[in-house]
DNA sequence: ACCTCAGGGCCAAAA
DNA sequence: TTTTGGCCCTGAGGT
């Protein structure tokens, strides 16, 4: 039978559950059996779409559609076929015309060697194809492709949320439903203001309070770019209202403009344009929020690498970005629980650093650098350094925004630190001191955006992880960064001699701080405590096991 | 034990 | 004759 659009994991369905097919369908009545198993397949094949949305893209190299992850990532069968066929049989195209050649489904049969080049620059692996050409079997990308997946299921996730809250800011949703967000016009005082149903840190350790939140956008913030994709949700949390009696963590509105004690100048933008939080962005057209102290091109010109930092900046992940991320997805996760399953302070946070660690994950799978290391390393270096990632995050975004006394979380919400100190265990609160610490020492050395991403490279490519291949090409990596952070030290801060050796000096007690951030995840793991299917959980059992 | 799914092989069709 | 691409087989790892 010549069935259109076949689906060989349809097909393999079939095969597998042959009693599947829905009720409905077996009582179709006088459909002949070809129309009979085209309908099971198009109804099959729409749950099978459903459950692998995947399959319902493109392939990166040619455009025709996606039959599932091969040698690296989503392709159609024809461009693995090619690949594993090219990569078996060591071939060696050449270019006709000026290696450039359009690759699309009518074409990609032109330049084989196009195409290839192709297959590699959309991040096909070589080594993915087998030397010993054993079949079956799953192969070892297995935790790419599951972060490949739940990255691609964020984005899909927060895309049509996205859309609904901008449109929410607009056409205000019934009050009645506490799920979504509402605008309500019995508050002129704030004509942008918008209300949301939210859940807000009670207790970290203890409670298991759901609290909900009532936010408002900030009267205070005067920018609104047109950058933003909904300006509305960039909103900071006053106090959580306490009419209903509970305990709360006493919650203030980031700041527009930091109090001159607490803001080091090189990292912020001029007074005129200083909206620094993230959640009230700065305007588009200024210098970027983590501006250099000094312009690069006032930069001696015996820097040896003048782009070379700049480059890596270029990957860093927008904190507006990620601040509505973070911010769609504990919403959708809330609206999609009961009034009374709604999650506990532990799991909001959990959620928090999941989310973030997603963003670095990400952020190093985009890095040059990184991606030019074997996947197996990928792995490795990301699986051995992804608590100190998070802890470096957390502290650039204290010494950033954070002011005295208070954790900026990545939604943009404060709490104070004491109130944290005295709702929370030992451990807990060990933690948040110790970090506070650190954040004092980075904010007094005027830590700056540059320094951070070099800090985060320097964590990252660890020679030192065991079982890294490339080992000498991490190393190298790892010098090169070394050596532009001494040097834009030297640069940005001649009259701090030692800046560079302080910096550096940091990195142990981020280590530290990093495992027993680690310790308390995996105790609390244990406790069934920590959301299942996060991030944070795989990498908490990849390092355990 | 069964299922999933990604890599390998086969072979008719196309170039 | 060589290359392409659709389909099926295989089997490690997950449930």
């Amino acid at each position: 039978m010549d069935i259109p659009d076949y689906n060989p994991y349809l097909a393999q369905s079939l095969i597998h559950h042959p009693g599947n097919y829905p009720d409905d369908l077996l009582a179709l009545e006088g459909s002949s059996t070809c129309e009979y198993q085209m309908e099971v397949h198009s109804q099959e094949q729409k749950a099978e779409e459903d459950s692998r949305p995947e399959l319902g893209e493109s392939c990166p190299v040619c455009g025709d559609k996606v039959s599932g992850y091969h040698y690296g990532l989503l392709t159609c069968e024809s461009c693995k076929g090619f690949f594993k066929r090219s990569v078996q049989n060591n071939k060696h195209y050449t270019c006709a015309e000026q290696q450039n050649c359009p690759m699309n489904l009518s074409q990609r049969k032109r330049c084989p060697f196009c195409r290839f080049q192709k297959c590699l620059a959309v991040g096909m692996k070589r080594e993915a194809v087998r030397a010993d050409r054993m079949r079956g079997g799953r192969n070892k990308f297995g935790p790419l492709y599951r972060w490949d997946r739940q990255m691609k299921q964020q984005k899909a996730n927060t895309a049509p949320h996205r859309i609904k809250m901008e449109t929410q800011t607009q056409s205000p949703q019934s009050p009645n439903d506490p799920h979504l967000i509402s605008s309500p016009p019995s508050d002129p005082s704030s004509p942008d203001a918008f209300h949301m149903s939210h859940m807000y840190p009670s207790g970290m350790e203890q409670s298991d309070e759901p609290m909900p939140l009532d936010c408002t956008v900030n009267n205070h913030r005067v920018l609104t770019p047109p950058s933003l994709p909904f300006p509305g949700l960039y909103c900071t949390f006053p106090g959580y209202s306490q009419e209903k009696g509970e305990p709360s963590f006493s919650c203030s509105a980031a700041p527009t403009h930091y109090p001159d004690h607490s803001t080091p100048s090189h990292l912020y933008m001029p007074r005129s344009t200083s909206a620094s939080s993230p959640c009230s962005t700065p305007t588009s057209t200024t210098a970027p929020l983590h501006a250099p102290a000094q312009s690069p091109t006032t930069l001696p010109s015996t820097t040896l690498e003048p782009n070379f930092l700049n480059q890596l900046l270029e990957c860093e992940v927008d904190e507006s970005q990620l601040c509505a991320k973070v911010l769609a997805t504990l919403q959708r996760e809330q609206a999609n629980r009961g009034k009374h399953d709604r999650l506990n302070t532990f799991s909001i946070m959990c959620k928090m650093a999941d989310q973030t660690l997603f963003g670095l994950v990400e952020w190093a799978r985009n890095s040059d650098l990184f991606k030019e290391l074997k996947v197996e390393d990928q792995m490795v270096l990301l699986q051995s350094c992804w608590s100190e990632l998070l802890v470096l995050d957390h502290l650039c975004r204290q010494v950033t925004y954070g002011q005295e006394g208070c954790i900026y979380l990545v939604t943009g919400q404060q709490i104070e630190v004491s109130t944290i100190i005295s709702q929370a265990g030992a451990t807990l609160s060990s933690l948040v001191s110790r970090t506070q610490d650190l954040v004092s020492k980075l904010k007094a050395l005027q830590f700056d955006k540059h320094e951070f991403v070099c800090l985060k490279y320097l964590v990252l490519f660890n020679p030192d992880v065991k079982s890294v291949h490339s080992r000498r090409q991490v190393e190298q990596t790892q010098e090169r960064v070394n050596r532009a952070l001494m040097e834009h030290t030297q640069q940005s801060h001649p009259g701090h001699s030692d800046k560079f050796g302080q910096l550096l000096l940091r990195l142990p007690e981020v280590r530290s701080i990093s495992l027993q951030v680690e310790g308390y995840l995996y105790q609390r793991h244990l406790l069934g405590d920590l959301p299942c299917n996060s991030l944070l959980a795989e990498m908490l059992h990849a390092k355990h096991n």
